[in-house]
Parts: C-alpha cells; structure tokens; sequence
DNA sequence: TGTTTGTTCGCACGAGTTGCAGATTGGTAG
DNA sequence: CTACCAATCTGCAACTCGTGCGAACAAACA
C-alpha cells in the first residue's frame, strides 16, 4: 500500500472524495503488519472516532483492495484478515491464536505440479500453518484466547 | 479416506453408531474428487434419500473431518469444500467457476521461507488460483456460470 | 454560498454454519 | 423379541461475516 498522502492524491485523480473517515483509515493501514480483520481495525479507527462505522471500514477496505493497495488474506476460518503488504510474499498462521505474519518464499513460482490439468495462468497462495513462539510454549498458565497478542 | 466399510467399522469400534444416513454419505464421498461442498453433498444425498437433512451432512462431515477421514478446503470465498483424498497435496481452483482440482506439488516441505519468526511445526497449505480448460476458452457463448462443470 | 455527486451510516438481509431440543433409532442386554 | 439407553436426526433459531439499500450528510468546485 502507498502513503497516506500518495493515496490521498490517487483518490482524487479517480474523483473519489478524501473523507476524515478514509483519512483516519489510510493512517491506520500505513505500515501495519498485524493483518487486521474488518473487525479489528473498526475498534481501532472507533478509538479515535467514535462514530465510525463498520460498514464504511468495509467499504474502504473493498475500495483500497480494489485498486490494488492491499490484499484480501482468507486464513481457512473466521474473518479475513486485510494486508496492505502488496509484494510478492505469502503468509503464516498460527492455528491456536489466529496470528499472522509475512513470510517470503523463494522458488514457489517454479514449483514442480503435478495434476494441473490444462489450468491456465496459475499463481499459487501459500498458507503455512502452524503455532507462533508464545502459544508454542509450554508453559501452565499460557492461557492467552484467539485474537490476542 | 477409507472405505465405507473401514469407516463403519471405525465408528463402531469409537461407540458411534451406523446410521443410513452415515452409510449413504461415506458412499458418496468413496473415491469422490469433485471436492463437494456440504450443499452439493446434500442435494446429492437427498436424490437418494429425500428426508436427510442439511444438518446432518455438516455433522458428517464434521465427524469424518475430526477423525481425519477428510480435509476442509477454504477456498477464499463460497462455502467450504469437503476432500476425502487425505495424501499429501495441494489444489488449483478456478477463479471463475469455482471447480477445485488436486495437485501434486514436489519439494513443497523444502520451500526456503524468510519470516518465520519463531513459528513451529509448519506445514504449507498451496492453493494455485486459475483457470480451468472450460473457462479459458475464449468462446463467446462461454456463458457458463459458477457451480457448473 | 450553492450545487453536485460521492460518502457515511444504520438497518435489514443473505450465505454459510452451528446450537438446541424433541423425536427417533441403532446397539445391546435381558 | 422386547425394552432400554445413548447416540443421532431433523427443523428451526441463532450466529458470524459481509453486502444492498436509501436517507442524511459532506467534499469538491464554481
């Protein structure tokens, strides 16, 4: 995803309007590698805007996903995550708590596939599940729930 | 996933009982590579067996799921596909249509990832996104829509 | 300041899936 | 064969995630 201000200024050349709504959310997106959900980054923007709504998180995530700007990331179960990492890389999750990260991967366009079956164009999604270094720790009282950390 | 006969025996001996409705999906899914959803699977039921219900088809296949008789495809979008082939592989599906293929992809354990951070017992989940033979026709009453072929 | 047009918001709806509870039935012991 | 118990089936309601819609609103521009 651009900057803030680089996506502010590709908003307007489509005639779409800069909103404090699209502001507060372009700033919230800068640079984030948390893969927020829909969700996540509604409580987040309704922190310093109480009268967002979730529907127009939505919308403006469609919109940024639409022009490119970030990628939609399906994690196999509960909301997908938004990634406004747009280079070439792949993602790993941890099955417990539902973290995840970027991870790059050399080789994976040139991977030897068997039963393609006259499939055209194909580029493949890598999703690496597994656990993370604190659900991974075995110790008693790593009673952390989903969504944290 | 194995037979439906091993299958009856594997619930039998877990104190899970075998019912014509469990009989009738095991058959189904016996050597089924269409990677049905559970909806597919139930019309497909219900042609054999007009009153099974919805319900029980996802508690089936639930069932089969936790005892690791089959896997739970995420396609992105749409409802989950159902996989009875339980070897080590992978998918390619078709962006436009929506069918799901298996492929067979060498050297998957062996990508060189940068990024993993710490995260353990990591297996790699490769969907190819495409499109299918039917779909990349370019001919013009190539109208055919998703859930079809 | 006024007009135009895109945006926001809240609600209802839709798809996919699960929880629940009452009726039903498989397995087994008598 | 009958009776019993626990597992199962079914239909419905509820839930999660996401979208369609329309009225109110506000950014951009003259």
């Amino acid at each position: 995803m651009r900057s803030p201000a680089d996506l502010t200024a590709a908003f307007r050349a489509q005639g779409l309007k800069i909103t404090p709504q699209r502001q507060l959310l372009f700033r919230l997106l800068d640079g984030n590698d948390q893969h927020p959900s829909a969700e996540a980054l509604f409580h987040q923007a309704a922190d310093e805007m109480p009268g967002i709504s979730l529907r127009t998180v939505y919308q403006t995530l469609n919109d940024l996903a639409d022009m490119g700007e970030l990628r939609q990331v399906s994690v196999g179960c509960g909301p997908s995550r938004f990634d406004p990492n747009t280079s070439d890389h792949h993602h790993v999750i941890c099955d417990r708590c539902g973290t995840v990260r970027d991870v790059y991967v050399s080789g994976a366009d040139n991977l030897a596939i068997e039963g393609l079956d006259g499939f055209a164009a194909v580029t493949p999604s890598i999703v690496f599940h597994g656990e993370c270094t604190v659900c991974a720790r075995p110790e008693p009282n790593n009673n952390h729930s989903p969504k944290e950390h």
